[in-house]
DNA sequence: GTGAAAGCGCTAACAG
DNA sequence: CTGTTAGCGCTTTCAC
C-alpha cells in the first residue's frame, strides 16, 4: 500500500464512523492555497484574483464543500437565525403566516429557525431554551401560548416580536390585528342585518382572544344586547361544544360570531349535525379567513387579515431593531369584515329581546 | 469608579454593541472552577462532587447561561441535528406528521432542524444545501417535491428518510402508505355497492400519486370497468376544477376517488356548487383521514393512514441507519377504508355501462 | 494578492 | 475530583 493509499474497506470503515465533513482545509490543499484565501475567494472577499476564485469555487464544487455554519458563527461572533415559535402549526393562518415570515427572512439573508413545539407554555419556555443555544439573534412568536410574563422574560434576552396581541411590555415588539374593531363591526353588520340576538364562542385565553371579546361586549352593549357568551379554545371541538351549550340554553341565538374560522367551521358541522341551517337559522362569523373559508360550501363571512402583511412588519420591525437599534413597537394592523353566504338577516322579523342581563354559559372544561 | 465597575451609560452601550452571550469561562470564573469542571458539571458528566454540581448550576443559572451549539457540535465532531423538509406545511396531514416526527426525534434527543420552504424541486434542493451548512447528520423529506435523481443525490450525501413515496434508488430509506392498495380496496367497495362509473381526479406527479393511479386502473380494468381520469395537483382547486371537468364530460361519475382529503373537499365544494348532492348524486372518497375529514359536516370516506407509525418508523429506520449502520429499508405501512357518509350506493339501479375504451378527460394546467 | 497566526466557545484526553 | 492542553472549522487582523 502506497502512502497517502488506504485499503478500501478500512477507507469505507473510515467514511462511516467518522462522517467526517469536506473542511476549507481540503479545498485550500487541494487548490494549492491557504486556508484565508479560500475563505476569502469562497465569500466573495475582495482582495482575490478572479482567475484564483473561479479556480477555487470549482475545486470546492468538485470535493463537494459546505461550508460549516458552526464554525463560521463562531468565529464570526455574530449569527443569522432567527427564531420562528408557531402556536398552533395546524392552524391554516398560522402556517400561512410562518411562510411568509421565513420568506421574508430569508430574502434579507436570515434564516429562521423553525419550531413545531410551541403548544403549551411549558414547552414553548424550553424551546426558546433550544432556540438560544443555536445563537438565534432575534425570536418572533407566532401566537404562541405564552402568557405576557414569560414573553417579557424572552424579551429580556433577546430582541422579541410577537405577532397575535399585544404584550403588556414595551421591550416586546407587537404586531396584532385590530381585534377588537374587527369584532366590533361584525356585531354591528348583525345588528343592522336585524339580529338581536348574537352570540360569541370565544377564544379564551388564547392570544387576542381577550381584544376581540373586549370588542364584542363593547358592541352589544352599545346596542343594548344582552351578552351570550361561549369559553372556549381555537380548534374545531370548541365550536361544536359552543353551539351544543348555545343551543341548549333558554336564549338560542340567531348569529355566532366565532373565535376564528376553525370555531366557526366547528360550529358549523355542529349546526347542520342538528339540523339547522346556516344562515338562514343561524349566521356566523368567522375571523383569520383562511383559505377553506371562502370554499363554495363553507363560503364563511370572516374578518380578515393578511398574513403577509403582518409578516412584512414583524420582519421589518426586527430588522429595525437589530441593525438599527429601535425601540420597540406595536403595531395594528387593519382588519376587514369579508362578506359572504353564512351571513343573513334571522328568519323571523320579530326577535324576543331577552333580559338586559348578562347570559353567561359557562366555561368550556 | 472602583475597579470592575463599569459606568452606567458604558455598560449599556457594551450590552447593544457586542451582544455577547454568558460562555462557559464566566461561569467558571463565576464559581472559581475550570472550563473543562463546569462543563462536566453542567452536562452531568461523572466526576463531580454532587455539590459542586449543584453550585455550578445555580451560578450559571443566575448569570444566564446558555451553552453554545454551534461550539459544542464543532468541538465533539458529532451533531445532533435532522434536517426535516415539509413538502406542503398547509396539508394537515404532511403537518401532523411533522410534529409527529419532531416530536419522535426529540424523544432520542435529537432535533428537527425544519425548513418550509421546500416547495419546488429548486428551492428543496438549496433548502438542503442550507441544511447540510447545519450539519445535519441525516434528513427526512416529508412528500417533498423531489424527483427521484435529486433524492438520490441527497441520499449520497447523507442518511435520508423519505416519507410518502417509494424512491428508485437502494441508498435511500423510505417510508410509505400501501397507496395501492388502499386506492384498490376503495374501488372494491365502490363496485360492491353498485358503482359502475367511477372517476379519479389524481394527484398528478406528486408523491404517491402515481402508486394511487396505478391501484385505481389495476382495479377498474379487474371490474371491466372504463377509466375515467383527470390529472390535477393536490390541492383544493385541482378537486374544483376536477369536478368541472368530469361533469362536463359525456360519462359522468356517480363516484369519484380523490387522490387525497384536499381533493376531495375541493371536489365537495364543486359538487354542491353545481346542485349536485354528496353522496345521493355522486359518492366521494378521499385519502389521509385529515382530522376535518371526520367533521359531520363533510363526513368524508377516506383511506386512513396513520402519521404517528409512520413518524414512528422514519425516525427509527433514521437511527437503525445512524447507530448501526443499517441497511436502508423500504417499509410499506397499512392503509384503510374508513367508512363515513360521502359514500352510498348509486342512487339508479341501472348504470350505463359505457364503453371499455379509456376516457382521459385531459391534464389540468 | 496571499499566507501565518490568533482565537470564537466548547469538549476531550491527559495529568495531577 | 479537578485543572491543563489541544484542537473542532472558520474568520480576521497583520505581515509579506
Amino acid at each position: 500500500v502506497e502512502a497517502g493509499e488506504v485499503p478500501a474497506l478500512l477507507a469505507l470503515k473510515e467514511v462511516h464512523v467518522s462522517k467526517s465533513f469536506v473542511t476549507l482545509d481540503d479545498v485550500a490543499r487541494a487548490a494549492g492555497l491557504s486556508r484565508a484565501q479560500v475563505s476569502r475567494a469562497l465569500r466573495g472577499d475582495a482582495g482575490v484574483l478572479e482567475d484564483t476564485r473561479e479556480r477555487v469555487r470549482q475545486v470546492a464544487a468538485k470535493i463537494g464543500y459546505s461550508p460549516n455554519l458552526a464554525a463560521r458563527n463562531l468565529a464570526t461572533a455574530r449569527g443569522t437565525n432567527v427564531g420562528l415559535l408557531i402556536g398552533e402549526p395546524l392552524n391554516p393562518f398560522h402556517m400561512q403566516l410562518a411562510r411568509a415570515v421565513d420568506a421574508e427572512l430569508a430574502a434579507v439573508d436570515y434564516d429562521a429557525v423553525v419550531s413545531l413545539r410551541a403548544l403549551s407554555e411549558d414547552l414553548a419556555l424550553s424551546e426558546v431554551d433550544r432556540l438560544m443555544s443555536l445563537r438565534i439573534v432575534g425570536i418572533i412568536l407566532i401566537s404562541t401560548p405564552h402568557e405576557d410574563r414569560a414573553i417579557s422574560r424572552i424579551a429580556a434576552r433577546l430582541p422579541c416580536i410577537y405577532i397575535g396581541k399585544q404584550v403588556d411590555n414595551p421591550s416586546v415588539s407587537t404586531i396584532s390585528a385590530n381585534d377588537r374593531d374587527g369584532v366590533i363591526e361584525a356585531v354591528e353588520h348583525l345588528v343592522s342585518l336585524g339580529h338581536r340576538s348574537i352570540a360569541n364562542i370565544n377564544g379564551g385565553d388564547s392570544p387576542g382572544a381577550a381584544e376581540r371579546i373586549a370588542g364584542y361586549r363593547l358592541a352589544m352593549s352599545a346596542a343594548g344586547l344582552p351578552l351570550l357568551e361561549v369559553w372556549g379554545n381555537p380548534d374545531l371541538d370548541a365550536g361544536k361544544r359552543g353551539v351544543d351549550t348555545l343551543m341548549a340554553s333558554k336564549t338560542q341565538p340567531t348569529a355566532i360570531i366565532a373565535h376564528n374560522d376553525i370555531v366557526a367551521m366547528g360550529a358549523i358541522n355542529r349546526l347542520k349535525g342538528l339540523g339547522l341551517r346556516v344562515p338562514e337559522d343561524v349566521s356566523l362569523v368567522g375571523f383569520d379567513d383562511i383559505p377553506y373559508a371562502s370554499s363554495e360550501t363553507l363560503s364563511l363571512s370572516t374578518l380578515r387579515q393578511d398574513p403577509l402583511d403582518q409578516a412584512r412588519a414583524a420582519v421589518a420591525e426586527l430588522r429595525a431593531r437589530l441593525d438599527a437599534g429601535a425601540v420597540p413597537r406595536a403595531q395594528i394592523l387593519p382588519v376587514s369584515l369579508c362578506h359572504r353566504r353564512s351571513v343573513a338577516p334571522p328568519a323571523s322579523g320579530t326577535q324576543q329581546i331577552v333580559s338586559a342581563v348578562t347570559e353567561d354559559l359557562g366555561q368550556l372544561p
